[in-house]
DNA sequence: CATGGGATTTGATTTACATCAAACGCGCTC
DNA sequence: GAGCGCGTTTGATGTAAATCAAATCCCATG
């Protein structure tokens, strides 16, 4: 069974990290050696199943992916749960606790996993002693926020199928941006947790991906993911269908 | 018809705003008078329809609403929209275009409104000496964050009458954090801007309403809502009904 | 005050997706 | 390798909401 632990805690500094074009792409030139150490971080490592953050629990930092995929959630009282998004090497994650000092939304290990943990006292500080780094940090902030719209437009006037094409899409840019294939990969989540993010039922991503199957777009075989035609899916975003 | 001229530009100081505790609640013990100049901003006034800003437009500045109400959407190419929000005075807005140097959506007016201006360099600028100004920020980011989650779980996984139910609330809440009555205020927005906002079509949001007041929980007259009785309508917002 | 156009309500019908249900496949552990 | 459980697929059926359509209301304007 999946054990929550937290292995190997390790300081690493940012400086040599091969993720920083991802996940703080700043000028170098602005950081001297004394800077570079303060943003030095701690780095942990999950196990799949594991929590990286609870929802109420304390804020004290964000938290840089390293390797890995993780998924977030918000629970509802009645037992309804929302997958908010799923995130993966380079993304940053743990924003949303800043506002209220506690943690909004569970933050769970898809597969295992190692982050930075970057104490946010210490971000803030440097952020007023570096502006590139302000300015940083204040676009992934606002980076998020344009994330978070672009879902609430594919929720709320979307039909499933787009939905899923939209979602296969995103994976697919991501992975490439990442150096992985954008045509072939693993999903790390199940049709459930799709399903939860997209806003439709296991049933219904089942099939869909399905039918996109038989439509010849994708090869879907239990977890991995082929995709023939990018451009074909991609029109799969859009009203309708005005066949070409 | 409505023409979107900006009327009567004017410098104001934050602390002399009788806002200041909703869109800027910092310790007044942290700012001496300079700083407080550089944080004067410009007052701008909008009719009813007018653009505070338009998608695509090059990012300058955040504007806190003093008075009115504003309407946030995305525009798909396809010509579908999606409400992303509905902004009243005291809140911030425009914070999606830090991360690209360009608004992600268009801002417009549901009534005769006035803005301030905020530069954001100069907000940047200044948050660099106050660090209660800095942390604000982050947090007003922050916040918008938390609330498009929330607006993911409701698009997700609630269904229209709890969206419409959860939808109310949120305005009476929001009404009464002003001043106003939380069970008596009018609706500055269409069925149809509700619909988008809240992923249903205008029918159904009528519909909906009908219903909440056929229930006697609310009376509804072209705009103007009178909520009855606020425990049950919250009740609505839950898995399908266990009723009490 | 009359007129016109958009907003709203309400009804009839359709449909996309959910729900219910069963079978299958795959990876575990024993 | 047998047995079990979870995740997935697929089918049959039900339903919430969309769509289509028409009547009414309300405000703006001449």
């Amino acid at each position: 069974m999946q054990k929550p632990v937290t292995l190997a805690p390790l300081r690493v500094a940012c400086s040599g990290c091969n993720l920083r074009e991802l996940c703080m792409p700043m000028d170098l030139s602005d950081l001297d050696m004394e800077q570079l150490d303060d943003l030095t971080c701690i780095k942990h490592a999950y196990q799949r199943g594991g929590f990286l953050y609870r929802s109420g629990a304390k804020f004290q930092s964000l938290y840089a992916i390293r390797t890995g995929f993780f998924k977030t959630q918000v629970l509802h009282e009645d037992g309804r749960e929302q997958v908010t998004g799923f995130q993966m090497a380079g993304e940053i994650i743990g924003m949303d606790a800043i506002s209220s000092d506690a943690h909004a939304c569970d933050a769970i290990a898809l597969e295992d996993s190692e982050v930075c943990e970057i104490p946010f006292s210490r971000m803030e500080e440097l952020s007023r002693k570096l502006p590139t780094l302000q300015r940083h940090l204040h676009r992934i902030l606002s980076r998020e926020i344009v994330r978070d719209q672009g879902i609430m437009l594919l929720l709320g006037s979307m039909r499933a199928e787009e939905r899923l094409a939209a979602f296969l899409l995103n994976l697919s840019q991501r992975f490439a941006a990442r150096g992985y294939s954008p045509t072939s990969f693993y999903l790390r989540m199940t049709r459930q947790e799709i399903g939860s993010y997209l806003g439709m039922k296991l049933e219904t991503v089942s099939r869909t991906l399905s039918n996109f199957q038989g439509a010849g777009l994708i090869t879907i075989r239990n977890k991995s993911v082929e995709i023939h035609n990018l451009q074909k899916l991609q029109r799969f975003v859009g009203p309708p269908q005005e066949c070409v």
